[in-house]
DNA sequence: ATTTTTTAGTTGCAGATGCAACTAAAAAAA
DNA sequence: TTTTTTTAGTTGCATCTGCAACTAAAAAAT
């Protein structure tokens, strides 16, 4: 292999996919921080699933946010902490917990949403709708390669 | 706001793009391990930089992996340990360590090219070339605009 | 020539992550 | 009905991460 094909092949996706989440995370909290309000881009990616959803389960919000148990579990801990949420026991399956936004929640849910846009049309810049379109759709068939 | 509209908000990059990285990297790490090899990705992420620049700073590697210093600190730290390179006091300017492969080094790196090629197929899958391209491309973007 | 500022790298710390082991409850099998 | 298996969630641990504070050396300013 020569040495301009590997430069190529190390210069890629791997740490520009992660250099760019980092990237996208920091301006988010930053953003946030300067309209003086308080939530991590964790806390924040689980609480619109709740928001939307109801009363989810834990696992439920695992799956939509793609990831493992013990960190929805810790989410869910630090956003009952700061009383944005309750866990409820399911009235028929013991072993679900419903988690279910407080009016604090909700209040800071719509607070942050503005935010949330914001930092999305920076992230996006001018860059076309459609790339972005193509974007989304190849970052969900390697998604599909890599899990079946 | 209406909730479909949320939920396509929800339902986007953050979550994925965290979510492919990670896949990514656990596919890469068990092909490595079947192998019989023993290195991180992100050991390799520094590996193949240090093999290309021939002696580079780790200064210049943090720009290229886009890590920050303490990161490569330790990465070359546990390089180091598992004698896969070394670190030499620059002739000239005592404050940047010169980083080069030993020949257990190179080796490995030899050996562990074709396992990321065959990681790198299986995550492209038939996902065709063109498109891969706009998305190296979106991402890049992304980068610029956010560090900009 | 001395002091100040900048640069390269390291260390400590606090928080996040994933994995494995665990508990409790429900479902399936016996 | 009792036992076994599966499922939802939690806890512990070892590792990784980024930030801030630090050291040492070079460059710039005085």
């Amino acid at each position: 292999m020569s040495k301009e094909a590997s430069l190529k092949f190390h210069m890629n996706l791997g740490m520009m996919i992660r250099s760019a989440h980092n990237s996208m995370t920091e301006r988010f909290v930053q953003n946030v921080f300067k309209s003086g309000l308080d939530i991590s881009m964790d806390q924040w990616l689980v609480l619109g699933p709740i928001w939307q959803l109801e009363s989810p389960s834990q696992k439920d919000l695992g799956e939509i946010c793609l990831r493992d148990k013990p960190t929805i579990t810790r989410i869910i801990d630090s956003l009952e902490e700061k009383s944005l949420v309750v866990r409820v026991s399911d009235q028929i399956d013991h072993r679900i917990n419903r988690v279910i936004l407080t009016n604090a929640g909700k209040q800071l849910f719509y607070d942050v949403l503005p935010i949330m846009e914001k930092t999305r049309e920076e992230v996006r810049g001018d860059i076309p709708e459609e790339e972005i379109e193509i974007f989304k759709n190849v970052l969900s068939k390697i998604l599909k390669n890599l899990n079946s």
